[in-house]
DNA sequence: CACCAGGCAAGTA
DNA sequence: TACTTGCATGGT
């Protein structure tokens, strides 16, 4: 945080518009789900009612600068599916349920695995639940703070049961995390094997 | 030209 | 359980 600085995540407006970006994020630039959005922000389809109701084709076209256009706009579908059915399209109601309920929920929807349900829970509805991804378990894995084995659990485990259940701290440490990673720990061929690399500069 | 980016599900052994 | 593969655009 000294070095870098608050990382100012998630940048949405909405907890719509996290599970929105939660779900065209997956593998792919945070760059292309600006686009993403910005059309379907243009398009005035960033409404719970608005994308249950319009053609899974024309919802890929809008998100394709996001990559694999077609399997995220299933996935979108399915997400809003959950929340027309179980909350009645409302995100407020959605937002008071349990947060281990809640996840469970996420996980069964297709298309949300750990890591989508975790963005959504903790920078959608401020859940103190810490989120893993790819440069989280680059990190701590060069840094030897983790074994090959490691699992999601098993890193979420490491996070939750060290650290203070705080909303707002795991929305910074998880960004810093990702700016730590991209800064130092990119996965060129020089690295491969490359001693570990000191994490601040 | 090759490689990668804030995953996930389905298939195979 | 532990790999492997498909999904796709856009930037470096």
């Amino acid at each position: 945080m000294e070095a870098y600085g608050p990382q100012h995540w998630w940048p949405a407006d909405t907890s719509l518009e996290v599970m929105v970006g939660a779900v065209l994020t997956q593998n792919t630039t945070w760059r292309g789900v600006e686009k993403a959005i910005t059309n379907l922000k243009g398009s005035g389809l960033l409404s719970v009612d608005k994308l249950y109701g319009v053609d899974t084709d024309k919802l890929a076209g809008l998100i394709r600068p996001s990559g694999y256009f077609n399997l995220k706009a299933r996935r979108l579908k399915n997400l809003i599916e959950l929340v027309i059915t179980s909350y009645g399209g409302n995100l407020e109601d959605m937002g008071r349920k349990q947060t281990n309920k809640l996840r469970k929920e996420l996980l069964a929807v297709k298309g949300v695995g750990p890591e989508t349900a975790d963005s959504i829970l903790l920078y959608g509805f401020n859940r103190p639940i810490f989120v893993i991804d790819t440069y989280t378990r680059r990190v701590l894995s060069r840094h030897e703070l983790i074994g090959h084995s490691a699992n999601y659990q098993k890193l979420q485990d490491l996070f939750m049961q060290h650290l203070p259940l705080n909303a707002s701290m795991f929305n910074e440490y998880h960004a810093l995390l990702v700016r730590v990673g991209k800064h130092h720990c990119k996965p060129r061929p020089s690295c491969r094997d490359c001693p570990l690399e000191p994490l601040m500069p």
